[in-house]
DNA sequence: AAAAAGGATGAGCAATTACTCACATTATTA
DNA sequence: TAATAATGTGAGTAATTGCTCATCCTTTTT
């Protein structure tokens, strides 16, 4: 389940486990994941079935490795926009819709796999834990920069932040998911803005 | 995979069909739904495989059936807990309050089989469908609420129904999944309220 | 150039598992 | 009470599939 295999050493090696990961991203987001066999993901990524087994000890290696790449990838995106919140001028509205607009981008880029890697599949404990310290971070983030913008005295300023990430997170992926058309999605990204904007209050 | 299999028409036979059903939910949160075998459902319901087979045409059905109940329980409590919200003479922040804690105790009823249904299972398109009928008939009804409180000039009222819909199963889903103590509970309760209350704004 | 290490292959095994079917048992109907 | 329908059984099968390993090819090191 988690033995380390083999790692890369030379070129050849790091394309082939490369063509693995693209491929398994393609066949699982096609198919499901438990759909998705490994001997098709060797065959779409023209390697063979033995070459698969020797970078990754098994299918959910290759799970993992997706999910934690995209955790890796889109926690620190969102935490760097989130402490440029009180570095600009513009008015609240207009930086909270910014950066909400970053989070739906993040899931825009690829909604397929997105969806498939949350809805899909079991999580192992190592992602949920990896997941759950990504949204303990962007919580401590939010909680900070809310001090700067409401100001010490505002009561339960922690569970604000997590209302706020939750909700963002949550409305994003709707976007994701449903894709309405552009008209339908300007109003829904200026509604949720609106929301977070009035929920944080000062103006 | 639709074809439907004989119903039960004595006593006898809808003890058993309820019986396997029981067991396939007990299964299915305990190990998931992937790594739950009709084979143990059937021994943990007590009934040999055969009659699991005699009324449900696969394992997919077993799954579909129970998302099906859940939808069709939850919509109906959740609609008559909206169309109450204009009944009633305390205020609103009260009363929003109260609307959220019942999706909330909806939600608490079986987080486990909750978590299971909605996040580890590739949906069929049936259900995708019926959870989107759900999901809209929730946010008609909230528009309409909407109007009579904030009034027919306020725009996109379509809109801010579906960002309250969403945000409020979304916030007591994290509530469910999460499971903080009940200190914390009280006090994101009471900031998903707030934030609601603020956003439609009407005070 | 020889040795060693890294990399690739793919036929086939072992295990799992959804599902069938021929038959037995119990209830209902005539 | 005989005939018929409904229900229940579970050993066995067919298909799937994750994964191994003996073998060969390629690159790097000595």
């Amino acid at each position: 389940m988690l033995d380390p295999r083999k790692r890369p050493r030379q070129d050849r090696s790091k394309a082939t486990v490369a063509a693995i990961l693209e491929a398994a991203v393609e066949l699982f987001t096609e198919m499901g994941f438990a759909k998705t066999t490994t001997n098709r993901i060797a065959e779409r990524a023209g390697v063979s079935i033995g070459s698969l087994y020797q970078y990754y000890p098994n299918k959910n290696a290759l799970l993992v490795m997706l999910l934690e790449q995209h955790i890796l990838h889109a926690g620190p995106v969102i935490e760097e926009a989130i402490k440029k919140l009180t570095q600009t001028d513009r008015d609240l509205e207009q930086r909270i819709r910014g950066l909400f607009e970053q989070v739906v981008a993040l899931h825009d880029m690829a909604p397929d796999i997105h969806r498939m890697l949350f809805e899909e599949v079991p999580k192992p404990p190592s992602i949920q834990e990896l997941s759950l310290q990504s949204e303990k971070r962007m919580a401590k983030l939010t909680e900070e920069v809310l001090r700067e913008v409401v100001g010490e005295e505002r009561p339960n300023l922690d569970m604000t932040a997590i209302v706020l990430v939750q909700t963002s997170e949550a409305l994003a992926h709707w976007l994701a998911i449903r894709a309405p058309d552009s008209l339908e999605r300007e109003r829904f990204i200026d509604e949720s803005a609106k929301m977070m904007v009035r929920y944080i209050g000062v103006i």
